[in-house]
DNA sequence: TCTGGGGTCCTAGGACCC
DNA sequence: TCTGGGGTCCTAGGACCC
């Protein structure tokens, strides 16, 4: 029973580019990443000319030869693109999981199965016209196999395919190579064949599950129940709280000071703030690493991290950059060119953790529902945390402890005031 | 030759995804 | 000259506890 499909934009990164430039419809156009260095995003035109995550230089040729187009990403507008694109497919679902910036899961349960297929052109018919970005759809009783069901609808003029029954899934299957098989990667794909002769996704279907489970533990495990039409992967409707947040980037060029490291690392955290922010979550831990050219082999290597714990979750932006600079300074070798650094904000937490004690109790009883807010916040962050979350309003804090109300109560961490207690 | 056993928490690292 | 960035999950192994 095909009641999941996989929806996936085409040349995601590409299309949204073309969206503006109708002359480049049938042109290779690339998107590359930080700095132009690498390719992130190829047209189909230009899949044959360079492979996916080439590095720019090395290609300049090649791309010249064939016309090739190249943009330098701009996210915020892939992002825009993407919320659009979404919004139309959740027309066709009340279940979706969005499972990255050009793809989603939707749970078709609630149409007939003999109208899915149906429904699903209809719906790359809609996202075309309205949105102007290409999808492909493919349906299937799991999340692995409808991923396998989207790769043959890229290349199906009609752009939605769902296999008929399991021999036809299974005929897909012994033409497919492991690694081609969703998180069976390299080293995955690997060990199946040299341990226990396994190339294809038939034969990793029709492998000995307990097997698969004791070399290469669970995930593997999963996607052979997957294979077998035995939903493994959940379908995740509401996007689960992020548990970290980073920001890495390349310089661009070596830097070789530690101002330039601490300026750098300073705009990385506040970027990473900012997302932090967004959440309404604070962090708990803050790290810093900084690492050199790997490819430069004639140059001196050197990577390093430091980690910084908070003795009280926070998001203040000046604390987060003074830890960042710190953690820096730290782990800072002289005479190393470095290459790259990242900031990594972790343990992260609800900045909202006390709402729900806010309509806890008898809704007319102001006093005791700030009292309740007061006892969750001291239980949660000890004593003195009380005066960083319950100012705000028409009162100082200190005038709470006193019974004169005040009629707003902060809840968020991220609304507190930048004083400390 | 034997070397307690069961549990938790933390970190590092591998593997994978887009 | 120039080689991406942002995530998650799982496991192993060490530290520590009783």
């Amino acid at each position: 029973m095909s009641n999941l499909a996989l929806c996936d934009c085409d040349s995601f990164y590409c299309s949204c580019e073309r969206l503006f430039r109708s002359d480049l419809t049938h042109r290779p156009v690339v998107v590359a990443g930080n700095n132009d260095g690498c390719v992130v995003s190829r047209s189909k035109e230009a899949k044959p000319i360079i492979p996916t995550g080439a590095p720019i230089h090395e290609y300049r040729r090649q791309l010249q030869e064939y016309g090739v187009v190249v943009f330098s990403s701009n996210y915020a507008l892939y992002q825009e693109v993407s919320s659009r694109v979404q919004s139309v497919m959740s027309r066709y679902t009340g279940k979706q999981e969005i499972f990255s910036i050009d793809e989603s899961f939707l749970d078709l349960s609630a149409i007939p199965p003999g109208e899915r297929a149906a429904a699903m052109s209809e719906l790359r018919g809609a996202i075309l016209h309205e949105v102007g970005i290409p999808v492909s759809i493919g349906l299937a009783p799991t999340k692995v196999l409808s991923k396998l069901a989207s790769h043959v609808a890229k290349s199906l003029p009609e752009g939605v395919h769902g296999f008929a029954d399991a021999a036809a899934a299974d005929d897909i299957l012994s033409i497919t190579p492991c690694d081609e098989i969703w998180y069976v990667g390299p080293a995955r794909s690997r060990q199946l064949r040299e341990e226990m002769g396994i190339t294809s996704g038939l034969q990793l279907k029709r492998a000995d599950i307990i097997r698969i489970r004791r070399r290469l533990h669970v995930p593997v495990a999963r996607i052979v129940c997957e294979l077998r039409g035995i939903p493994a992967l959940p379908l995740h409707t509401s996007a689960p709280a992020r548990k970290e947040i980073m920001c890495a980037r390349a310089f661009g060029k070596l830097v070789t000071t530690l101002a330039d490291l601490q300026e750098a690392v300073a705009r990385y955290t506040a970027d990473a703030t900012r997302r932090l922010l967004a959440g309404h979550q604070v962090c708990g831990t803050l790290s810093v690493s900084l690492m050199t050219n790997g490819f430069r082999t004639d140059l001196p290597q050197y990577r390093a991290s430091c980690i910084v714990p908070f003795d009280r979750p926070t998001n203040y932006i000046p604390d987060l950059i003074t830890a960042a600079r710190a953690a820096a300074a730290q782990i800072f070798k002289p005479g190393i060119s470095y290459y790259r650094a990242g900031v990594m904000l972790s343990d992260l937490d609800s900045d909202t953790l006390i709402q729900g004690s806010l309509f806890a109790d008898d809704p007319d009883d102001k006093q005791r529902r700030l009292l309740a807010v007061i006892a969750a916040i001291e239980a949660k962050f000890g004593k003195g945390a009380i005066y960083f979350a319950a100012t705000g309003g028409s009162s100082p804090p200190w005038a709470m402890r006193q019974n004169q109300l005040s009629p707003r109560y902060l809840t968020r961490w991220s609304d507190l005031p930048v004083a400390r207690a």
